[in-house]
DNA sequence: GATGCAAACAAGAATGATTCTTATTTAGGA
DNA sequence: TCCTAAATAAGAATCATTCTTGTTTGCATC
């Protein structure tokens, strides 16, 4: 059995991370599997983000506003971070520049391993909100 | 007068970012500008490393290792971050997709402001390191 | 079924980067 | 000289993240 009752907590954060889009923190992991398992601890998550990091089953994103955000999809693809919400959100149809990481690596002398390509700015919901309510203060 | 005495430590750090590609963290900042300026705090490049930033004078590359990373170019360039060493590289001559932010702002909706394109792995020296000695631990 | 071991875990302490607070100093104008 | 606002130093406070310690769980062996 892979999915063994050791396992339970280990898995659904790798599972929850596999599911959602939302790119979360560590903090939305855990608030989101604390209801299924509430005696789940937030060392827990972090130590096993960790893990998953390090073993390559996940990716993370950097930090967005100071915490780090992961991604269970860890096929290359671009982001798009929200500065007003802090949303994620997956680009899906972006094509990534092929040539470029060989170009790289020449330029380097080294090894490359992976990417990373975010945008940022204003989100569509909160563009909406900003013309809308005028109020930012 | 434009660098008035009062502003001596402020431009310091300003024209620091501006002269260096090392894309310093803040202690990096204030461990080059500590011989100049004996009683510059940590405090004060932290501050300064915000105004600026917030002014669009420099940009943040995020995190390398848990450390802020900024870059006193503004122009949009590539970068490549080392493993290894957690030296971060100007990558010039790399050419950025142009079409891209474009098609970015019709699929979010909003507004793209900027985006961040930084490669990862490890930089030739680390390579060479670890190819002659063997000794990675 | 009892025993021992190793992985997983909870809880909280500790760390480290970053921000905030407070009181002081400086520059420039009235 | 006096006043005001910006800049500053120093250290306290905060917050995300990591480390430590002792406990529990599952599994293999007896």
């Amino acid at each position: 059995m892979v999915s063994a009752k050791h396992f339970r907590k280990r898995d659904a954060i790798l599972t929850y991370l596999r599911q959602t889009d939302t790119h979360p923190s560590a903090e939305m992991v855990f608030a989101h599997l604390k209801d299924e398992y509430p005696d789940l601890s937030l060392g827990t998550v972090y130590r096993n983000l960790g893990i998953f990091k390090e073993q390559g089953l996940i990716q993370s994103l950097g930090t967005v506003n100071g915490v780090e955000r992961f991604d269970g999809n860890i096929k290359p693809h671009v982001h798009f971070a929200c500065t007003g919400c802090d949303a994620v959100l997956d680009l899906p149809g972006l094509d990534v520049p092929r040539r470029l990481p060989s170009q790289v690596t020449k330029l380097v002398g080294g090894r490359v391993d992976s990417f990373q390509l975010t945008f940022s700015g204003l989100c569509g919901e909160c563009t909406n909100q900003n013309l809308q309510g005028g109020e930012i203060a």
